[in-house]
RNA sequence: GGGCGAUUAGCUCAGAGGUAGAGCACUACCUUGACACGGUAGGAGUCACUGGUUCGAUUCCAGUAUCGCCCA
């Protein structure tokens, strides 16, 4: 075994024999309590983020958990289609191979598609492979697989029959740089400094009313005035109350346009009158839609200007802006331009101001499925982790609008319902009659009923939202519609999702609503919600701010593990996000590195293993004779780790399963149990029997401590923990740490008492080391130490532990004596430190640095000094004795004691030296 | 505007009504028979601020400030 280990040949061969061996395939039928978890797919085409390695590195050390536990579990990888980033990614190739979607056709786009996903598609499949992650390669799924297509139409044809889904002309977010229509959660609100532009319409015919001859109103967006159809004002402004009812003319167009009274206006914005635009903004449409406003749409899909804009027609939406002001402000309409920020919807994958837009598009009505998905909450269904993420989705739930899932793109499932074009002049329009089937047979039959046995038909154009399909995911994957399949009998719903609260609109609350309504049933019983991961400065990575980290640099660095352990062991109980340091210039990671360096501790701890026990049986673990104290404590230390990373994995608590299991391997095993059994493991040249019974349940403790750590490690670090129990127990190649069993644990290890006996002879060995380094003494310089306690049975610890204690400190002569007998005032000059009931003295002799011990006494008095003064004026306080619980006031006289004789010893050292 | 979170050592973060913790970084010493990706020892903090509850608050409560996120 070298000094060093290597990450990056051990961890390609255990992915690659853990595959060929198919251990994480399932069997359905198998016995075992069912586990699954769906992981959140991916877009085919992109590649590993820091975001997935994290959400991968959960959701495996879960699953892991769960496998050793004797759980029967699935864990469903897949990949989704990505509609518009697919499309966008395609767009731009044609375009600058000099052609265009158009030119290439549908047919052509498609199979372009197609083979890019296979090109490409199994980039990140790789990558996730890469990461260890136990999933069952063989049920990998792609939205846009036969069964799962399949499975989208019937979701869509079934939700239509129910009157869930439904078309319609309403005003969507229009992205102009897809050329499709997004939903509400593709939008983000961004704040944008702009302008407020103020300009006034001339009430018709030149009239003055009230002296008034124009109104003057107030836009941020000048260019949609060709599509006003009002003027409102709040019904209770004094100011314009006699104009309500009149007209004013619309410059340029010369429309007659009505001013109106609404509740929605406020009187205090600007000058207290609105133009409405019902056609081009949310607000307008919906005061429209009270006052039966007609709907005027000034903009074709690409953001230019239509033949309602009248001189403007043609003008880009932003050129038409500057040409509308410029206009206005030579008719003298213009009344000023103020600086103003606003926020302004943009397109999430755009990046460009969406567009609201008047449009016929297919909803999906939300009500009934989440008034099914906020019963379910109400009775904890399904339970989020951390609990406060369950208001947020409740929330959302509650003022929920419908949802537009067409899409104007090609890469997708296309929508499944056929227009009878030959009721609309072969054309399909907004109003062309349609119906909705599984597949063009069933289409034309359902037509021919309906319209006659000459129907003419023609599908939809539009594809789906990817979303849509992602919200099947937990069944469709399954091999749903097929409700007897074996797959979804067995492991739906899922047990525990994974995923980051960005999306739990997007998808979380589309899978609970698309599972209500097809199975009845909530998907998962947990939502584990974890945060993101930041770059070093703390900011979000992302593709276009170039911060990302790449994890498969730092794989390469410090192998998968290390990156794994470094991520979980930084995620706190509530889910915040994590930030991962980095230092760009050399690629490196001090955090990531310091789990590379624990990989490489328990390496060299199983190393040393292995340098010490025999090749033979070394008898039953299970009941281990013959112990010692240390045995005993690090047994009891081991039962209590298990059940704590047992119940911490359990809850969801990973970082502080993984920070104590680290604890636990590096302090406890190493640096205490491995240095205190070191003596007995080498007995020398002629062991006695003793000795050899010695040697013996020495190894056995440390074979079984070191087999069951490397089992709890497992889910946290796989291809380590599987190479290393591969060296430790011998088993053969077909077997597999990741197929065995979480230990057993026997309560009667635990003995707090040993424990805290335990802690207090390490803090002596420390004091006693303390001690040496003041005295300026080498390491190989032997030196006597004496103990002197009050403690009857920390006395017997240190006689019984005397061996270990001399090889631990270098003492070549070691004395423990009773408070009461012993003399305080020893002739010789000795070092003297304290801890707890303990004294530790050593000689003085060999000292070289006086004025290091002068200081170092003169800290320990004042420490002293000042825990006096805390205990004493807190045992004065009358209302502290009186009121205090009585245990708390016995541990502060006992504090005070302590501090007392501490003063008291580093004072008279410190005359001593004077 | 509404909601949620954060504020503790140089950095990343735990923590609990009873004298502040870890990892990393830092300093000194040490190539000792597992490991220098290591060992031993050490330095380092007005627990954001202001009030309140309490014998006692960094911890509980209320408010303030700053930062971040979500929704409008």
């Amino acid at each position: 075994m070298p000094k060093i280990y290597d990450p990056v040949g051990t961890e390609s061969r255990w992915q690659s024999a853990w595959e060929e061996a198919r251990a994480f395939h399932p069997d359905p039928t198998a016995p075992g309590e069912s586990f699954s978890v769906i992981i959140p797919p991916p877009n085919v085409t992109g590649s590993l983020h820091m975001g997935h390695a994290f959400n991968t590195a959960l959701i495996d050390t879960l699953v892991r958990f769960q496998r050793l536990k004797g759980k029967n579990v699935l864990c469903l990888p897949g990949t989704d289609h990505a509609s518009i980033a697919v499309q966008t990614i395609l767009e731009k190739r044609l375009k600058s191979e000099g052609t265009s979607l158009e030119e290439v056709g549908r047919e052509a786009f498609l199979e372009l598609a197609w083979a890019w996903k296979d090109e490409s598609g199994g980039r990140i499949v790789d990558q996730l492979r890469r990461l260890g992650f136990s999933v069952d390669w063989e049920r990998q799924r792609f939205t846009l697989d036969e069964g799962l297509s399949a499975a989208v139409t019937e979701a869509f044809v079934r939700l239509y029959d129910q009157g869930l889904i439904y078309r319609g002309e309403y005003l969507v977010n229009w992205c102009p740089a897809s050329g499709s229509a997004v939903s509400d959660l593709e939008v983000e609100m961004k704040e944008v400094d702009g302008y407020l532009w103020h300009f006034r319409y001339p009430i018709t015919g030149g009239l003055s009313v009230d002296g008034i001859t124009h109104l003057e109103v107030a836009t941020t967006r000048p260019e949609t005035m060709v599509g006003d159809v009002a003027v409102a004002v709040n019904p209770s402004d004094q100011r314009y109350q006699n104009l309500v009812g009149k007209t004013l003319t619309l410059p340029f167009v010369g429309r007659e346009i009505p001013v109106i009274a609404d509740e929605h206006v406020d009187k205090e914005f600007g000058t207290g009158c609105v133009k409405v635009t019902p056609a081009h903004d949310p607000n307008d449409f919906a005061i429209g839609k009270r006052h039966h406003l007609p709907q005027i749409t000034v903009m074709h899909k690409d953001g230019k200007m239509n033949e309602h804009a009248g001189r403007f027609v043609g003008l880009d939406r932003f050129e038409a802006r500057d040409a509308v002001v410029k206009a206005l402000e030579e008719e003298g309409l213009l009344v000023k331009i103020e600086p103003y920020r606003h926020s302004v919807p943009f397109s999430d994958r755009g990046k460009v101001p969406v567009e609201p837009l008047l449009s016929t598009q297919w909803f999906v009505r939300m009500e009934t499925m989440a008034t099914y998905c906020r019963k379910c909450i109400d009775v904890g269904s399904p339970r989020f982790v951390p609990e406060r993420w369950e208001k947020v989705y409740r929330d959302w739930l509650i003022d929920i609008r419908d949802w537009c899932v067409s899409r104007q793109l090609w890469w997708g499932h296309r929508i499944p319902a056929w227009f009878v074009v030959s009721e609309t002049d072969g054309k399909v329009t907004d109003d062309s009659p349609f119906v909705v089937a599984r597949s063009e047979d069933e289409a034309l039959e359902k037509a021919k009923n309906q319209f006659g046995s000459s129907v003419e038909i023609q599908q939809d154009q539009d594809v789906l939202d990817t979303w849509f399909s992602s919200g099947l995911w937990p069944f469709s994957t399954l091999g749903w519609p097929d409700e007897k399949n074996k797959d979804l009998t067995c492991w739906f719903p899922t047990s525990t999702l994974v995923t980051g609260f960005d999306i739990i609109f997007f998808w979380v609350a589309r899978m609970t609503m698309m599972s209500g309504a097809f199975t009845g049933q909530m998907p998962f019983s947990d939502v584990y919600i974890h945060g993101l991961v930041r770059d070093e400065q703390n900011r979000k990575m992302s593709k276009s701010a170039g911060n990302g980290i790449d994890p498969l640099l730092l794989i390469e660095r410090y192998g998968s593990d290390a990156l794994r352990f470094a991520l979980v062991r930084e995620v706190a109980g509530a889910g915040q996000d994590i930030r991962l340091d980095y230092d760009r210039k050399n690629q490196t990671s001090l955090t990531v590195e310091a789990s590379r360096n624990f990989a490489n501790k328990l390496w060299n701890a199983t190393r040393f293993a292995l340098m010490n026990l025999p090749d033979e049986e070394i008898g039953d673990l299970e009941k281990i004779e013959n112990t010692q104290l240390a045995d005993q404590w690090i047994l009891s230390r081991l039962t209590r780790v298990i059940g704590e990373t047992e119940l911490r994995f359990q809850s969801y608590g990973l970082g502080e399963a993984a920070k104590g299991l680290y604890e636990f391997a590096w302090n406890d095993f190493c640096d205490w149990y491995l240095e205190l059994i070191k003596r007995r493991l080498n007995p020398g040249e002629s062991p006695t029997e003793a000795e050899l019974n010695d040697q013996r349940t020495a190894r056995q403790v440390l074979y079984k401590v070191l087999n069951q750590l490397l089992v709890m490690l497992h889910p946290l670090m796989p291809h380590l923990t599987e190479e290393l129990w591969h060296g430790l127990t011998g088993a053969s190649k077909e077997t597999f740490l990741s197929l065995q069993f979480w230990p057993e644990t026997d309560a009667s290890n635990l003995n707090d008492e040993l424990e805290e006996t335990f802690s207090q002879l390490f803090e002596a060995i420390r004091v006693v080391r303390n001690l040496r380094a003041i005295a300026g003494l080498k390491p190989s310089q032997g030196a006597p130490v004496r103990f002197v306690t009050s403690s009857a049975e920390l006395a017997e610890t240190l006689r019984k532990s005397s061996a270990d204690i001399k090889v631990l400190t270098r003492a070549n002569s070691l004395e423990v004596l009773d408070s009461s007998t012993a003399n305080l005032q020893p002739s010789q000059k000795v070092l003297a430190g304290v801890s707890g009931e303990l004294q530790v003295l050593l000689p003085i002799e060999g000292l070289v640095d006086f004025d290091s011990l002068r200081s170092r006494l003169e800290k320990d008095l004042a420490k002293a000094e000042k825990d006096i003064l805390v205990f004493s004026s807190r045992l004065a306080n009358s209302n502290f004795s009186k009121k205090a619980p009585p245990e708390v006031v016995a541990e502060c006289r006992a504090k005070l004691e302590e501090a007392e004789t501490q003063a008291d010893l580093a004072s008279k050292r410190l005359s001593d030296l004077i």
